[in-house]
DNA sequence: ACTCCATAGGTAGGAAACCTACTTATGGCG
DNA sequence: CGCCATAAGTAGGTTTCCTACCTATGGAGT
């Protein structure tokens, strides 16, 4: 499958963050919704996904249990207060980040002159 | 200084590219023009843009040519046409990209429910 | 005269992020 | 019985970017 699964690069957490904004998720829910969410855009491996959700704990933005559903065996997510205030700043800095980039692909105006 | 050196993350390419698209510029110069062109936010070191514009002229995106001016040298660097491709389709992946993340972000309906 | 800063180029080494490839395990469908 | 989706993970490598250095010139300030 795995449509472009290239590059997120370094702002995988925050679309992880977001995932889990309206209610906790297990690990691969998590990856599934990234997936669906995105029109088959962000379809990563889990590879990729389980060590940044490991990241995130250790980092104390969200906190995981285990349960079992189905004979399956499960890590949910749920946000961190500290994680809900990182949601929100990384928000921030995303427009910021976008619109700074935006402007100057889009904007040739943006560029001090060549001379 | 150094405002917010910290994440251009696979970005910085592109930026690189669209900074010779209206003519060429030596390499200090392209620095400068990513930060004044960005508002100081892209204030990057001189060990992140040097390395990077090597990288472009190894890939046969751009090409480098010595000169002296008041006594400095300077590497001059132009775009080659596959580097007007390459930047092409980059402003293309770069609008999908963004619209992807910022529709997650900005939009919580893009997620499929939490249940 | 001397020092400092902006300009101009560069490298070495390390940290972090992401991907590839692999492993383990269960439940259901053909 | 085999295969696929679900579910979780690790090991190792590549790339990208940053920190911290080095060399050199010209002009401004003291």
């Amino acid at each position: 499958m795995k449509a472009e699964a290239q590059a997120l690069k370094g702002h995988l957490d925050v679309l992880l963050l977001a995932a889990l904004e309206q209610g906790p998720r297990h690990g691969y829910a998590v990856k599934e919704a990234l997936r669906e969410g995105s029109g088959g855009r962000f379809d990563l491996p889990t590879g990729t996904v389980y060590p940044a959700l490991h990241r995130l704990e250790a980092a104390g933005l969200i906190t995981g249990s285990w349960s079992v559903a189905d004979g399956r065996r499960r890590r949910s997510y749920a946000l961190t207060p500290a994680g809900r205030r990182r949601l929100s700043s990384d928000r921030d800095g995303w427009r910021a980040f976008a619109g700074a980039v935006t402007a100057l692909l889009e904007g040739p105006s943006s560029w001090p002159a060549t001379t």
